[in-house]
RNA sequence: GGGUAGGUGGCGGAAUUGGAAUACGCGCUAGCCUUAGGAGCUAGUGCCGAAAGGCUUGAGGGUUCGAAUCCCUCCCUACCCACCA
């Protein structure tokens, strides 16, 4: 059988490429355009998995491409050598880090030139060498001169068995990323980049960048830019005032209430005030060892505790409000402090429900349509629960039509006269508990005195203590029927009376007063519906004195201006924390000095190399095991020339990758990071691919150190600040059972064996043809599948071998049999596809198209000439196959800087096409037809043929559709 | 709860963007060949039906001569974020 030998192939052109150094660019190459591909570099965990395949074959496919297309193509890697594992590994092993760490890196570096990927390996880039994080310090220092580094006091999550402080993104769940220990909080202080001065920056670069929306918007998100206002509320009594920001200054007639979190100076400041300072104080600490996962288990019940006798005052209204502190409100956004709107905020309503604090609504809705020359009227109605029947009250008209009880209220106070009508109209009048639920305003037309109205329509939820009936005091129109019901088949009744007027209010009140129930747990029978039971929407304003009557949108402005407060925009972004207390990694070079305070280490003693220690456990309280290193640590105060500390926490390794890909560009400068003419030529990025979970660390934060560096000057100006220009993310590849792949389920695919067993041209292959490359999707690995790529790779062999029945290319260097037509045009057809799909990414469609190549060639045989076209479509994913066929071939050089070929667009043309007959939208016939056929023409052959006269049955279509090139449909 | 991407055969996935749904591959079925293999070759393979024919892109409705593709309603899955005022 003809199974070709791809160990033998492979190794020798492995061995053959990195002896002619073929991959190796050039800065600068003869009228050809520079390139850049990047890929993410890997960490030197110690094996090159699945993943790292995937993310090294198959962009490889692209950047030879574009070599064959005539670009120089920059296409580097390296390793991100700093890192927590590394530690842990050399704790645990006793091994030094980095010993661990370089031994790591010379096994993968075997493994990975196994792909047969076009990597330039004499630009590699490793982050732990003091080389490159010399530079990495440099820029640091560039950045503490202007003030972007600071340090400060801030809480941190803190992983108790690691020692160690985590990055947000390295929490999961409330769990530390690598060991899955508990994560609590913990105040320390620690080094700092300013990202929030870029947070506009960094939303504003977006706009102009041609990524894919998804990948934006999930930056967006983590930017989380809110605009609002600051406003400042008085304390009675007392002349300091509380800050606070909201979105929805439109609400602030509402606000019954304000919340401090538990870190807010106000509570230390104004302690000998508050008179439960002792309650307070426990409060406060107890929110503080919260953990994490504490925090987001007890998500929705909400803790917090009064500030007895400070009562602050509502600007807009002047009324006295309480004041509380409550971790649901965090220090570290807006001002740490906010107006509690329970009416409108769910979360607030949630906590005032919790401690019976006033709710108020200020925010009511639209329904139904406005008419000309309404009449205001003011009323209410309730939505009435009897507890023992599980049911709700409704009102029934002689009509026939179905009301929530209610009515107009004049001057009487709205939640008596409310329950007075319904009494009068009902005879329900013992309740034993209501609430305010909602406010709408409702245009409507009032058929009996036939006049359009506006109504301002508050709605109560009243509960039943029984059923019993009081005198009803009867008026004439007043005699509905009681019906009692389960709220769906009201809603449904209203939704079927919807068709001609407008109900929607009742609905949502109804939908509204069963939410609350539900969660009260005194409905048991019902479900929540999806709305939400607080009223967030915008909407028109009520109970909000001169505001009334306006829209959110306008009354937002207004009423800051009313309050002398002032616009504000908060961001979610944090600043960045970059310390971190371990050993392996590049210390921060900064002096400490108790005089003089943090200095920077001067120029000429960088890098601050990282000293040889012996035991690499960090401090149980949290220092860095770099305080271990005695002579090390002590320096003389680059400021005052007195005794000094070095620092000794090391910098994150998100610092480390945020700008290899610049080093790239000139990996052996000794003077600069990379000289302004280097990083001009490849600069930026072209093609930046790597994985969706590096969307908003990585990629965020090299944006952010790379705009810094541009306003620094560090970047030459025409480069301008972002640094890749096209950024996609691919899949994630699962093990065969459709999970993720993890050693506990034992689904781990192991690459190596499969390049023993086929290849690494098939595997390559296989991960390409597995799905879509550049969509987020996850395709399991099927060992079965992987055989066909194999298959179809023999097959190319067996085609050019010479015992081959089809074609001997080697015997013969002239064409031994001439392609037909259609074959000629195959093969133009996939030159056009496979190229349009490798620039795409849909390298799945063109490894499709290369298979129908095959086949035909198989069926219609191939010229050699033909045959040496089709092996440079193929090179970029086999490179290795296509180099040893290309070579038998007789060619002396290497395929893979052939010129990709053209095809002729002549050749693609059809001259005939299958008409498609369609009558009434079915497919009844199809046949032959030239291209260029005009539609009488086309309409006279459809007519002529059997199977349409059948179809039609002597009846004349009513209508004809042609489509060139496609389909005739005749509609009866 | 929010954001994003999706839902097409037994499986991975195609479909020129509104024009023959299921390309290509895996798997499966039958046959051939053989130096008995995870080999090769040939044919078949969405579903129902003996056939004619009918049905089919998560469910239901709509627009259209024509819908996987566009519009409404609903359901489900994956990833990220999650008390951010």
């Amino acid at each position: 059988m003809a199974s070709y030998d791809h160990k033998k192939i492979e190794k020798k052109w492995q061995k053959e490429w990195e002896k002619s150094e073929i991959y190796k660019t050039p800065d600068e190459q003869k009228s050809k355009d520079n390139f850049y591909a990047l890929v993410e570099f890997p960490y030197p965990s110690g094996n090159l998995h699945t993943g790292h395949w995937y993310a090294f074959s198959v962009p490889d496919i692209f950047t030879r491409k574009k070599r064959m297309e005539g670009k120089n193509v920059l296409f580097p890697i390296g390793f991100d050598a700093f890192g927590l594992p590394a530690e842990n590994a050399a704790i645990q092993r006793g091994l030094s880090p980095k010993k661990w760490t370089y031994e790591n890196m010379d096994y993968m570096r075997k493994q990975i030139k196994s792909i047969g990927a076009s990597f330039d390996w004499s630009r590699e880039v490793i982050t732990a060498d003091p080389e490159y994080y010399k530079w990495t310090q440099w820029i640091f220092l560039k950045f503490f001169e202007k003030g972007l580094a600071y340090q400060a006091e801030t809480p941190v999550n803190w992983c108790p068995k690691d020692k160690t402080v985590l990055a947000n993104e390295q929490v999961v769940g409330g769990h530390c990323e690598r060991c899955g220990t508990e994560v609590i909080q913990k105040n320390m202080k620690q080094w700092m980049l300013k990202i929030t001065d870029y947070a506009e920056k960094l939303l504003e670069g977006l706009e102009k960048l041609n990524w894919k929306d998804e990948i934006k918007e999930a930056q967006r998100n983590w930017i989380g830019k809110s605009e609002g206002a600051e406003i400042e509320f008085e304390i009675k009594d007392n002349k300091s005032k509380i800050k606070i920001f909201t979105t929805r200054p439109d609400t602030l007639f509402g606000a019954t209430y304000m919340v401090l979190a538990p870190e807010h100076p106000f509570i230390e400041n104004h302690k000998s005030q508050v008179t439960n300072y002792k309650e307070v104080e426990k409060y406060i600490n107890q929110a503080k060892k919260k953990t994490q996962l504490q925090r987001q288990k007890e998500e929705k019940e909400k803790t917090g505790i009064e500030l007895k006798s400070i009562k602050a005052i509502n600007p807009a209204n002047n009324e006295e409000i309480s004041v509380w502190v409550a971790d649901y409100v965090f220090s570290g956004y807006g001002t740490g402090a906010i107006m509690a709107v329970p009416a409108h905020d769910e979360r607030d309503f949630g906590f005032a429900k919790k401690f019976k604090l006033p709710v108020k609504h200020v925010i009511a809705w639209e329904s139904g349509s406005k008419r000309e020359r309404e009449e205001r009227r003011d009323g209410g109605c309730a939505v009435i629960f009897d507890h023992q029947k599980q049911k709700y009250a409704f009102g029934k008209t002689p009509e026939g039509i179905l009301d929530l009880f209610g009515g107009g209220v004049g001057n009487e106070d709205l939640t008596r006269g409310i329950k007075r009508e319904i009494e009068e109209e009902s005879g329900l009048h013992d309740f034993v508990s209501e609430e305010l639920l909602d406010e709408a305003l409702v245009h409507y037309f009032n058929y009996k005195k036939k006049v359009p109205r506006l109504a301002r329509a508050t709605c109560l939820l009243l509960v039943l203590g029984s059923d019993k009936l009081g005198k009803i005091a009867q008026e004439d129109h007043e005699d509905y029927k009681i019906l009692w019901l389960d709220p769906e088949e009201a809603i449904s009744y209203w939704e079927e009376r919807n068709k001609d007027s407008d109900y929607t209010h009742w609905i949502r009140f109804l939908k509204r007063g069963v939410n609350w129930l539900v969660m009260a747990g005194i409905d048991t029978t019902n479900k929540l519906y999806p709305e939400p039971t607080v009223h967030t929407g915008k909407g028109i304003l009520v109970n909000s004195g001169k505001f009334d009557g306006m829209d959110s949108e306008n009354a937002k402005w207004k009423i800051i201006k009313f309050v002398s407060g002032k616009k504000a925009i908060q961001y979610r972004l944090r600043d960045w924390v970059v310390s971190r207390q371990r050993y392996w990694g590049a210390p921060i070079p900064i002096i400490h000095c108790t005089k003089d305070g943090a200095a920077a280490a001067p120029e000429k003693d960088l890098p601050v190399l990282l000293p040889e220690i012996k035991d690499y456990k960090p401090y149980d309280d949290g220092k860095s095991p770099l305080a271990k290193a005695g002579k090390w640590l002590k320096v003389k105060c680059p400021k005052c020339g007195g005794e000094a500390e070095r620092e000794t926490d090391t910098l994150d390794t998100f610092v480390d990758s945020s700008w290899y890909f610049l080093r790239y560009c000139d990996p052996i400068n000794k003077k600069e990071f990379a000289s302004s003419a280097k990083m001009k030529t490849w600069m930026p990025v072209d093609l930046y691919s790597g994985g969706a979970e590096h969307t908003t660390m990585h990629l965020l934060y090299s944006r952010f150190w790379f705009k810094a560096m541009f306003d620094l000057g560090l970047i030459p100006k025409e480069l301008g600040d972002e640094p890749y220009k096209e950024r996609r993310n691919r899949g994630i590849i699962l093990g065969p059972d459709g999970q993720k792949m993890s050693k506990s389920k034992g689904n781990v695919v192991d690459p190596d064996e499969y390049v023993a067993k086929f290849g690494a041209d098939t595997v390559r292959m296989y991960l390409a043809f597995i799905g879509p490359y550049n969509e987020v999707g996850s395709y399991p690995w099927n060992p079965q599948a992987i055989l066909g790529i194999r298959r179809f790779l023999d097959r190319v062999w067996k085609i050019a071998s010479p015992r081959s029945s089809t074609l001997g290319v080697f015997e013969d260097s002239t064409p031994s049999v001439l392609p037909r037509g259609d074959s000629a045009r195959l093969l133009n057809k996939t030159i056009n596809k496979v190229g349009d799909d490798i620039e795409e990414f849909h390298f799945n469609t063109a490894i499709s198209a290369l298979m129908m190549l095959l086949n035909e060639m198989e069926k219609a045989g191939v010229s050699s000439e033909n045959f040496s076209v089709f092996l440079k479509l193929l090179a970029p994913f086999a490179p290795h196959l296509a180099e040893e066929l290309w070579s038998k071939l007789g060619n002396k050089n290497s395929i893979h800087f052939e010129l990709w070929p053209e095809y002729n667009p002549k050749l693609i043309e059809e001259t005939t096409f299958e008409l498609i007959v369609q009558i009434n939208g079915k497919v009844r016939d199809k046949f032959e037809v030239p291209a260029d056929i005009l539609e009488a023409e086309a309409t006279h052959l459809t007519l002529e043929r059997e199977k349409v006269k059948l179809a039609l049955e002597n009846k004349k279509p009513r209508r004809i559709i042609f489509i060139p090139k496609r389909l005739i449909s005749l509609v009866l």
